[in-house]
DNA sequence: ATGTTAGATGTAAACGCTTGCAAGCTGGCC
DNA sequence: GGCCAGCTTGCAAGCGTTTACATCTAACAT
């Protein structure tokens, strides 16, 4: 059922169909209604190739993730997914997994395909854009290094999440506050350091600053928390700030493995608020980033570069990042009433 | 940057620079260099909608799922990308959330859009893709209650896996096995109350029956377990089968209050494998539902009908689930190892 | 009665690509 | 030398829409 079956059983041109179907005026009413009619008993529905090439819009915009992995990433297609649908717009996933060459395919095979381009990826640097997306396809990019070259970017705050988390602790009472990273060229994780050493030096803690390696695996934090406890003569620090939630789930695991008590002994806190973080005991204080937001105030933006290029400069912005505190930072007192895992007494069998 | 300029400026017709560029036969190896020599400097990429309007093919499927959040839905499409990778195929995401209104709507929004449809939604059956899509569409159901209806589909074998949980209970020697339901009108959750019917039935064990309702949310499970152990007189059950894993945390908070050990006093199980049942304690004993195989092998499976439709008729598949056995049922004599969250002491501050 | 105008409709080109068919060319064969 | 086969290339007609422009009609002003 193309539009001209629609213009032949009507008895009208093409022309005029395709002016009912997309709502031009300029028609009367009554072949307007004839039209609507014809369509209908046809189940007429429009090419979308066909007027994507005629209009040269696709109303689709591409999303590039790194990967499609986890609760993190399907948090920000919810966010973008959510966007998308309000604006009529559609969305072509695509997870680039490895290089920056199979990022480099990806954008060239939606080249024609979309409007615009949503990117999150390491190496969708202003050179690589230049070098493979089409100049005028906007292209807004999340949470990347890069800045200021031409292209929007929306980013989590990571330095002030950090900050914050830092500040809380000190205001907490813990002076000596340990950090455990996350892997060195990870933009996320640079950034939550700098973020830890900038409030250190706020705070006039630099004395206590103290950076244990870690690359964002539970693993990781807890061979973190190990190193920390070992007896070479070094003393505790008070608190243990992870750059994400499953290191310092790792280092929860390590001190309660060595019977140190958390928050008694020492303070501990992670970033990202994994579903996790509440459950595990003590329910570990975090820094909860709105990925969904995030994703669907990148979309707002590229909609709106896509609508009126001239009127949307490029732009840098920053979704923020908020404090959670919960009891692993040793600020609440009391436990949260009731439910909660660790209640357990010890069960038999063990 | 078009065909024509390439065929304008390497002196031949469009007709060579399209037969190079699909690598069709028929064209002498000095044109087919020098034209791909002229694309390669004019940074020439085919316009994907100008190919599907005279191909006919999008290269593109559509994804409908009924809600793009969480742990659930990123593993499906984690495993439709991954597949549709390997076959060149991209991914146009939808997510219905509500209506089957709005379904129809997004079917339809993707004609013309895709080659072929991949679908998961409680409003999917025989008669609304009749009515919403294009006959000529091939379309994979995934999880859903319809089949045999001319569509492919797959389903994860829900009543399986509560089968082999109900059988693994009673090995271990648990007689009166309750089941905490999920959803009535859920098509995972009556599949696995069916199961644990049947394998109660199998095994003999009817008596033992007890059937608690529930909605998946941990509130509920946490319900069901607290109803169960209140003192009006009946007798506990041996162990607790929830229809998925939140539920099971419930149950779990409300056995850890009542100082009810598990698997000690009552054994526990759930359904879904979700990331925290590793972690509580005792870890969870559970069914594991690969969601990604179950994504991927849609895919395929909706890509052959796509290249041979006659080749493949309408099938009805099932992923299989497996049985993860943790601690919670009692099979284990000893605790994992290490690193478990409940080794912890009571730590200070209570 | 004629010119003017605005609204309704049609005509046809364009969007960028694919592909069946025709045409040109080469060399080999009788 | 003529003919055929086979390879290379070009021609041009689509694919289903949109849209600038042309045309037509009727009402209205003069």
């Amino acid at each position: 059922m193309t539009l001209k079956d629609v213009a032949r059983e009507a008895q009208v041109s093409t022309a005029t169909v395709s002016r009912v179907i997309n709502g031009h005026g300029n028609v009367s009413e009554a072949t307007r209604e004839r039209i609507l009619g014809v369509a209908e008993r046809l189940r007429y529905v429009p090419d979308s190739a066909a007027r994507s090439l005629s209009t040269g819009l696709t109303h689709t915009i591409g999303v590039l993730l790194p990967d499609l992995y986890g609760e993190f990433f399907s948090e920000i297609i919810r966010g973008i997914d959510q966007a998308a649908r309000g604006r009529g717009l559609h969305l072509l996933l695509s997870g680039v997994h490895g290089s920056a060459e199979e990022a480099a395919l990806a954008i060239r095979a939606l080249r024609g395909r979309v409007d615009g381009l949503l990117i999150m990826s390491p190496y969708a640097d202003a050179a690589f854009l230049a070098e493979h997306s089409a100049a005028e396809t906007p292209v807004v990019l999340m949470n990347t290094p890069v800045r200021g070259y031409g292209h929007s970017a929306f980013s989590v705050d990571n330095r002030g999440g950090a900050r914050v988390m830092v500040s809380h602790l000190a205001e907490v009472g813990h002076r000596r506050i340990a950090f455990i990273s996350g892997p060195e060229n990870n933009f996320d994780a640079t950034e939550r350091l700098a973020g830890y050493r900038e409030a250190l030096r706020a705070l006039g803690l630099e004395a206590g600053e103290r950076v244990l390696p870690g690359d964002f695996s539970e693993e990781s934090g807890y061979r973190a928390a190990q190193s920390l406890l070992a007896p070479q003569g070094r003393e505790w620090p008070d608190a243990v700030f992870a750059a994400n939630d499953m290191m310092a789930l790792g280092s929860l695991f390590a001190f309660n493995e060595a019977h140190v008590g958390v928050p008694a002994d020492i303070a501990l806190a992670g970033v990202d608020d994994i579903p996790m973080a509440r459950f595990v005991s003590p329910p570990l204080t975090t820094v909860r980033v709105r990925m969904a937001e995030l994703g669907a105030r990148a979309l707002e933006r590229l909609a709106a570069a896509i609508e009126a290029p001239e009127a949307t400069p490029a732009s840098t912005e920053t979704v923020p990042a908020e404090l959670v505190v919960r009891e692993s930072c040793g600020a609440r007192r009391a436990p949260a009433p009731g439910r909660r895992l660790t209640r357990t007494r010890s069960h038999g069998r063990t």
